[in-house]
DNA sequence: TAGATTGTTAATCGATTAACAATC
DNA sequence: TAGATTGTTAATCGATTAACAATC
């Protein structure tokens, strides 16, 4: 890459990223060490050339007849992502979808760790959800500062997203992951990322109607 | 609409569905009868002529000055989804996210109803989450028959998901909403939809990086 | 009527796909 | 060498956005 450029990915190549490093570690794991974009593809069910296409996105340089080096790709991707690194998130709502979040093992591939709960129920402050204990939410400002924390993951009812949201971003959150049903109104500059039931369940109901 | 055509609804649109279906309840509860586009975008941060475009693929039409009617929309959207008409799901995996799953109240939003819970593990059969007991997997194909289910949701470990996959799709299952990390294979004509927080977290990961 | 908003037609943009030369 | 696979350049496709006439 000779180009000044900042090399801007394109989000669906980003959204494809995890699939390729999950295969790429399954594939290390098992002692390869060199893999093509056509074997990538046909596991993934993607086209060869789509592939080819996200590879040269990673900076890796493939070699004609053998392929890319398993390592060096694992390596481009992660860094990419940041994954190489951890990132400290909170997470505020300790209901039902919370805790399965906070019990998740893959966020570790993610370099994301949870070390933060936070709930507005009074009630449920001081207990605790998978080793860590549950706090106030008046606290979250001083716990971002402490633990260097930079991310809020969002699991609150629908009614108080907007307004958690808000209270979060004026603690120090920088970017927020969204798992409530709502559409979040923040300043310019917070990152938000929405992960939304509803919106998977429209799509696989679309292609059920469709296969009809 | 003078086409013959069988009316296909780009998926970008698909997947903002949802989220118009919430807004413009949220306005029907509040009285509101009309909405206009412009207004719609600006809640849900949207550029009006995108919502306009979207709201041509309901076939609901639009009055100039005044927008559109906020019962139409809704109808319009929930019946081209299907989520008017009860969807019948089995879940697969009754770890951690499977039981948040159960327990999620939104879905009655969306006409899915999870009627049945089966999981590999014979300690766990028997048990109940949310009501429902949990069934040994050998009897999905009955019980798939029995309660006329449609889909899967697959809630298991990423080893499993592959054979646990093959398996519900043995036993008539037609549609597939995958939690498990691992892209499946499966015959055509079954339908797969995935939902991969590792997908979701790349996004959020790519983005704070270039909010740096 | 004047003006806000719709709906249509065309332009733009970005991602996917195709074609093919380069290479080990 | 022959052939599989990469990487590049161009073509295609589909979605977003712009422009503007139609309408209540």
């Amino acid at each position: 890459m000779n180009s000044v450029e900042p090399n801007v990915i394109p989000f669906p190549t980003i959204r494809r990223f995890p699939a390729y490093l999950r295969l790429l570690k399954d594939l290390a794991g098992n002692g390869k060490e060199w893999i093509s974009a056509t074997t990538l593809a046909e596991d993934l069910k993607l086209k060869p050339i789509q592939v080819r296409k996200d590879m040269a996105c990673t900076g890796v340089e493939g070699k004609p007849k053998v392929g890319f080096q398993v390592s060096e790709l694992i390596l481009a991707i992660e860094h990419y992502l940041g994954w190489d690194d951890t990132t400290y998130a909170a997470l505020i709502g300790a209901g039902n979808l919370g805790s399965a979040l906070i019990g998740y093992k893959g966020f570790v591939d993610n370099g994301l760790r949870i070390i933060a709960i936070f709930d507005k129920d009074r009630r449920k402050v001081g207990r605790q959800v998978g080793g860590i204990v549950i706090s106030q939410l008046e606290d979250l400002a001083e716990t971002v500062k402490e633990l260097k924390i930079h991310i809020a993951i969002l699991t609150v009812p629908a009614e108080a997203a907007q307004s958690v949201a808000e209270y979060a971003v004026a603690s120090g959150i920088k970017g927020i992951w969204n798992f409530a049903p709502k559409s979040l109104n923040l300043p310019d500059g917070v990152v938000i990322q929405k992960t939304d039931l509803a919106t998977s369940f429209a799509e696989l109901s679309a292609k059920l109607k469709a296969s009809e």
